[in-house]
RNA sequence: GCGGGUAUGGCGGAAUUGGCAGACGCGCAGGAUUUAGGUUCCUGUGGAGCGAUCCGUGUGGGUUCGACCCCCACUACCCGUACCA
């Protein structure tokens, strides 16, 4: 009877180490150390009712790779967890179920834990966070109100983006073409009272201080393309009625070539000219058609130009004096620059659109382009020179914009200006399931801050989580909760109704991971200068303009204010691309192609799990699931089982992998850096078959072992267990590889005849070139196609190939 | 339109950054084990050709002894953004 072997059983494996890990409580980082510190950061998740996506595993397993693997190199090692939990679907599930938000977070991120858990991810799991946990959102409040006594926290009211059917306001990055990203449903403009955050005082440094950190170059450049920097000038116009009109242009050069003006239907001038207008009917009206538009019609409709000329008011262009007409049209935005514009049509796009409809003059001023009458000529370059305009013509472009500038500054009617796309953040919401913000309103004092030892303000208790028709929180209707009194003066006075928008939650969340239970200040000072930054952060680029950017910015604003210590939150950031479903769609319910995590567990386990998700292709590029493939990481597992069972018992390394040993030891290092863990794995599985091939000993087997650890914990401490070693093979030690090891004794060379791979040799490995090419010229095969010819070059790659260049005699 | 990216076997993807294209895995074919299926283990697997060989990295040019890689001109697809003056 052949003695039957232990089966490589990961379902009672798996969960055993993982139990083994949590006692030992081998991933707590220590808040003092020796060691150097490595923060490692993952976005944390929203903990939603589906529970944990295959999506979740790819950053989450690369990040515990490093992580494991900066251990083993001797760091001290923070890689926390945690909850991202306010936010609408809790919200939206709790209404049609009618249970509280709370008691369906809990069990989300109950079932939340026990999936990561499930999955063997090194998380310090001591230092979890719940942005829903009053404890935690006291600070989220704290942070706000110090934004407001700091003059970047501000109510006004404007024109917000309104989601008719969440009958919500929604920041402009959660429009999506024109409709609710998260419902799509249509979004409307609408006037509203709101809190907004400053982050346009940030713009310039959030760029500037790009250059500091280690972020992924399109990170870079989306966010750079997102803050919008353009430079040019403020030129203010005057009016016929006498007034000012301010408008901003990138192109100061071409002023002589303005030929009309343009103000957004909402610019204020408007309501002033009212009874010299006398056409203000129609001016009414096509306000009126603008302001009830949704972005959705507005994106739809702009090739076509629409607006209407003021009858009865002018401008005049200051440089020549000439007398131009006033149009409004909605083609000008009221929230960028001053919401006015000097419309020059022979070099710019929109203007030459809208005055071939509405038959205005076009005047070219900068001449090398085709004829101004057929198209706009836009280039910004050195290409066009100016004319018909004075003392600019001859000019290039470059060399007209200071000129011009600076003649506008003499006569006191223009500076240089800078504008930026980007836009204050839009911070309240008019939901629930959300922080409150801590401000109350008097009628004598008005807004004033809520004193911070109020803090946490508590959510109270309500009914209903639905928004009321007028789009005012639920929080509105609890009256016993909104009639408070006025910290200042005492007498009677409201609480703001409205909460902070998701983002407000984790827009510090990694800093209270420094101190997480912390009651006197949001992280202690110790903490804050011990781990700050974060050293490395990996996650989506769809957060890109989101959260990173707002993370940025309050962290910048908590530098200023002296409480943390670096300017920037995070020191590198990298990002993963999407896991899709078969067929290389988007993984969605509808489309009945999500794969969940527990069922591969189940018929895998986690091991074989976290070797797919980071197998499957390159990291930064969408990858499409393929059930098929997950069983060939499987069968590398079952191979490495069946490896350890019946290696020698000897401890040293076979000779025959001693080379490919520290070969792969390397390859795998490098890779787990380069966040090439595609390569990193497949040189392991060569590693493997060679095993097979040559016989492997307990010796090559540990060091297997050890490196492969980071990617398949489970199994690797069983087997590490298994053969006796000590400890934890996540304690142990990064193997050392030896340079002059990685290398065999002979090499196999290519041989080229004039560019064509014609044999192989194989030579010494230190073998000089003329070796070489006498071993490569003294080839049977060679010579077949060298024989009659005379050498004229030969190239040697050492260790590649020899090419060798030959002519008829 | 603008910004970013991608294009390599039947499929997912490699290629030390200018040096043997297709590593590794899936799939497929043949064989061994098995009563059978599954598992496991060999062997083969870019295309054409009996063959020596020839052709092959989206398209067309170029540089080079040598190009998936660099340059020029295109095409297709994906992501972001959208009248930002």
């Amino acid at each position: 009877m052949e003695v039957c072997a232990l089966k490589y059983d990961f379902a009672s494996i798996e969960p055993k180490w993982q139990k083994k890990w949590e006692e030992a409580k081998v991933f707590a980082a220590a808040d003092k150390s020796d060691k150097p510190k490595f923060y490692g950061l993952i976005e944390f998740p929203y903990p939603s009712g589906q529970g944990l996506h295959v999506g979740h595993p790819r950053p989450f397993t690369a990040m515990d790779i490093v992580t494991r693997k900066r251990r083993m190199d001797g760091y001290n090692v923070l890689f926390p967890i945690g909850f991202d939990a306010f936010g609408l679907p809790t919200e939206n599930y709790a209404i049609k179920n009618h249970v509280h938000p709370a008691i369906v977070t809990k069990q989300n991120i109950a079932n939340f834990t026990r999936q990561l858990k499930m999955l063997g991810y090194g998380f310090d799991w001591d230092r979890v966070v719940d942005t829903t946990d009053p404890d935690y959102y006291k600070w989220t409040q704290w942070i706000f109100l110090q934004l407001y006594k700091h003059g970047l926290a501000y109510k006004t009211t404007m024109p917000v983006n309104w989601c008719t059917s969440c009958k919500c306001v929604l920041a402009n990055e959660e429009v999506v073409e024109g409709v609710c990203e998260r419902c799509g449903s249509p979004v409307i403009r609408k006037e509203k009272s709101q809190w907004m955050l400053k982050i346009t005082a940030y713009a310039q440094r959030l760029i500037d201080d790009l250059d500091d950190v280690d972020f992924i170059e399109r990170v870079k450049i989306q966010q750079r393309n997102w803050i919008g920097r353009s430079t040019g000038a403020e030129v203010t116009f005057k009016a016929t009625t006498g007034d000012d009109i301010v408008v901003f242009t990138t192109r100061p050069d071409t002023l002589f070539g303005a030929t009309y003006m343009v103000l957004s239907p909402e610019h204020a001038l408007i309501k002033k000219w009212a009874p010299v207008l006398k056409n203000m009917d129609e001016v009414t009206a096509y306000q009126k058609a603008a302001a009830s538009k949704s972005d959705l019609e507005r994106t739809e409709l702009n090739k076509d130009k629409t607006g209407v000329c003021l009858d009865g008011v002018k401008a005049v262009n200051p440089v020549n004096g000439r007398e131009i007409p006033i149009f409004i049209s909605d083609y000008v935005l009221a929230t960028y620059g001053t919401g006015a514009i000097m419309a020059v049509p022979a070099h710019d796009d929109r203007d030459w659109d809208f005055a071939k409809k509405f038959g205005c003059e076009i005047i070219e001023v900068v001449s090398g382009g085709e004829d101004v009458q057929k198209a706009a000529f836009t280039a910004k370059d050195d290409t066009g020179i100016l004319v018909n305009s004075e003392f600019l013509n001859g000019l290039t472009v470059k060399q007209a914009i200071p000129v011009i500038t600076k003649w506008l500054e003499e006569k006191g009617i223009g500076r240089a200006q800078v504008n930026y796309k980007l836009r204050d953040w839009v911070f309240s919401r008019q939901r629930y399931w959300g922080e409150p913000i801590p401000m109350v309103w008097c009628d004598k004092c008005g807004w004033q801050p809520l004193p911070e030892d109020q803090l946490p303000l508590l959510l109270p208790e309500v009914e209903s989580y639905e928004p009321t028709d007028d789009g005012e929180s639920p929080l509105s209707k609890m009256t016993d909760w909104v009639n408070t009194t006025c910290p200042c003066c005492g007498g009677p006075a409201r609480r703001e109704t409205d909460t902070m928008p998701q983002w407000a939650g984790s827009s510090w969340y990694f800093l209270r991971y420094m101190d997480p239970r912390n009651d006197k200040a949001l992280a202690s000072k110790e903490a804050l200068d011990y781990w700050s930054p974060v050293d490395w952060y990996n996650g989506g680029m769809e957060h890109t303009t989101l959260h990173l950017l707002y993370s940025r910015f309050w962290h910048k604003f908590l530098y200023d204010i002296g409480v943390v210590p670096t300017k920037e939150p995070y020191q590198k950031r990298t990002s993963h691309g999407m896991i899709l479903g078969e067929g290389g769609e988007k993984m969605s319910k509808s489309r009945g192609n999500v794969v969940n995590p527990d069922d591969v567990v189940k018929n895998y386990g986690a091991d074989t799990l976290r070797l797919y998700i980071m197998f499957i292709g390159d990291f930064e590029q969408a990858a499409v699931w393929s059930d098929n493939a997950v069983k060939g990481c499987k069968r590398f597992l079952d191979k490495v089982w069946n490896l350890a069972e019946s290696c020698d018992p000897s401890p040293e390394h076979t000779p025959a992998n001693e080379a490919g040993l520290h070969r792969t030891i390397r390859k795998v290092a490098d890779d787990i850096e380069g966040m090439k863990f595609n390569t990193a794995i497949a040189a392991m599985m060569t590693l493997v078959g060679d095993f097979q091939k040559n016989g492997c000993s307990r010796g090559d087997m540990k060091t297997l072992l050890t490196i492969l650890s980071p990617f398949a914990p489970h199994i690797c401490e069983e087997l590490w267990e298994m053969l006796g070693g000590e400890g934890f093979v996540c304690n142990q030690s990064w193997p050392a590889y030896d340079e002059s090891k990685t290398v065999a004794d002979t090499v196999q060379m290519a041989v080229q005849v004039n560019g064509k791979v014609r044999a192989n040799i194989v030579v010494p490995a230190g073998a000089d070139n003329d070796a070489v090419v006498a071993a490569a010229q003294a080839d049977p095969k060679v010579q077949k196609f060298t024989a009659g010819m005379s050498l004229v070059k030969s190239i040697v790659v050492p260790g590649r190939l020899v090419n060798l260049i030959v002519r008829p005699q």
